[in-house]
RNA sequence: GGCGGGGUGGCAGAGUGGUUAUGCAGCGGCCUGCAAAGCCGUGUACAGCGGUUCGAUUCCGCUCCCUGCCUCCA
């Protein structure tokens, strides 16, 4: 059996898995700063940890599941000040509505979610044991800084050194730094945002700093994956190994993985651009039985490294592909069992999941067990690929209610009526009636013996 | 300027030194009152130019093109 190996951003390779302490996990993704709706591109990085911690677990590994939520962000502050609404109340909103989206796209709820403002604590004392290393500093204008030439990995991660950096330097340089590329760990406060006391004075984390606090508070000093966002490589997840191996003086995460974008078509989504969906906008669009999981769907089936478009003609593709699946699935009633890992694409389905998640391989194998499915109409091989799919969280719904969808017409009464037509050879009035289903977006499939089916197209 | 990722059949998307990826769409057939679903069959894709090799889409070099990070960012 293949052994699980993934590709760590850190070494530029696939490695095989060791974690920590035998047969345990414990994996931090840096999850959403809650300003606003996370949009699709979020929810693709969300689904990616989502698949990997599933996998692990279908592994066979006990998994601790970190993905905390920055709570206090200036970005967070201008908006809830914008709105004229208190920070609090604000961050409670959108939290929720972050949860919803989770909840739709079927994600796990993870182990922790650690939010920043709970965790100031942890970050003070982060930033004080780094300035009683001489690795932290407090500017003149009362902010402390990370001093980067003090810590020699600095730019591992990204396979940036210092010098470049420096030339590339685009930013007008805060006088209060030493050095241009040291960054922010305390923020001194500023009248009308939220502060918290400190041994620096009254003031806020920087963002760095919360998130080598949270996971080091939830998972330890050093742990096995630390997940997220291609674009937080540089200089989020290089400042944390800064920060926490600065400060601890152990090695912080054995695992680096990047999810690499979602475009909108051929063009960068961003926020400045305007061009992009929250996950939300596009869950609304589709059919509210079935876009959850075909949202999801759409998002895993091409590997996690490889960029990917979003456009309508795709997440339709993605939608014809599942209800294929599950046509499969509701022609031939699954047997409950746990998976035959002996099967020939069993194993091939684990052997790509276990090639650093390689989906689209890993669903080729659905897809084939899927023909196999309908050609020995095997109850166990059915069994086989429901249970397949749930190792990474898909066809676990009923599979007549997912392809029936949010139908709401009565469309049982005109399955009748042209039965009846049928019978009676009025194959006019028979077709008319299926016509007009279909107008409506309802196909109907008639069975042998005369039982007809139908479904949301 | 520094560092990085890519160019695969109509579209999407894996992978491999020589054998079918897979999906969607299309086409032909079976089935069907007709459809749908399903099954069967079907497409000589691997940017270009050199090189290595018995043989390269798959390794090496060069060229062209697209693209990311270097600033908040999933």
């Amino acid at each position: 059996m293949s052994p699980l190996v993934i590709y760590n951003t850190l070494t530029r390779r696939k490695e095989t898995f060791v974690p920590l302490v035998p047969g345990r996990a414990g994996i931090y993704v840096c999850g959403p700063t809650v300003y606003d709706f996370i949009h699709v591109g979020n929810a693709r990085t969300f689904a990616v940890f989502d698949l990997v911690v599933r996998w692990l677990r279908a592994s066979g590994y006990e998994v601790t599941y970190v993905r905390n939520i920055t709570d206090v962000d200036d970005k967070i502050l201008d908006r809830a000040r914008s709105r004229g609404e208190p920070i609090g109340a604000f961050t409670e909103r959108t939290v929720a509505a972050f949860v919803e989206d989770c909840a739709r796209l079927n994600l796990l709820v993870p182990d922790s979610e650690p939010r920043a403002t709970r965790y100031i604590g942890p970050m003070l004392e982060l930033i004080e044991r780094l300035e009683s290393k001489g690795l932290a500093y407090r500017g003149a204008n009362g902010d402390v800084f990370f001093s980067v030439h003090d810590f020699p990995g600095y730019g591992k991660l990204s396979r940036k050194n210092l010098a470049d950096l420096r030339a590339g330097e685009r930013v007008a340089v805060e006088a209060a730094k030493r050095d241009p590329l040291d960054f922010v760990l305390w923020k001194a406060a500023k009248p009308g945002e939220p502060s918290w006391p400190s041994a620096f004075g009254a003031g806020r984390p920087g963002w760095h700093i919360e998130c080598s606090a949270m996971s080091g508070r939830e998972l330890g000093a050093t742990f096995d994956i630390h997940g997220g966002g291609w674009d937080l490589q540089f200089p989020h997840h290089e400042n944390e190994i800064a920060q926490s191996e600065g400060a601890n003086a152990k090695p912080f995460v054995n695992y680096w993985m990047h999810a690499a974008f979602l475009n909108m078509g051929d063009e960068k989504m961003s926020k400045s651009l305007g061009n992009f969906f929250t996950a939300r906008e596009v869950l609304d669009r589709l059919d509210p039985v079935q876009g959850g999981e075909q949202l999801r769907f759409f998002l895993l089936r091409g590997h996690y490294r490889s960029e990917l478009a979003f456009t309508p003609e795709l997440l339709d593709d993605a939608g014809n592909a599942l209800r294929g699946l599950y046509t499969a699935l509701r022609e031939v009633p699954a047997a409950q069992a746990p998976v035959d890992w002996s099967h020939p694409l069993a194993a091939r389905f684990r052997d790509a999941m276990n090639d650093d998640f390689d989906t689209p391989v890993a669903f080729a194998a659905l897809h084939e067990l899927r023909a196999e499915v309908n050609r020995t109409r095997s109850g166990a091989l059915a069994g086989l690929l429901r249970a397949l799919g749930g190792t990474i969280g898909f066809l676990q719904r009923d599979p007549e209610a997912f392809l029936k969808g949010g139908v709401t017409l009565d469309v049982d009464a005109l399955v009748a009526e042209r039965a009846a037509a049928k019978k009676a050879k009025d194959y006019a009035r028979a077709d008319a009636i299926r016509a007009q289903l279909d107008a409506s977006g309802i196909v109907l499939e008639d069975k042998p013996g005369g039982a007809t089916e139908w479904r949301k197209k």
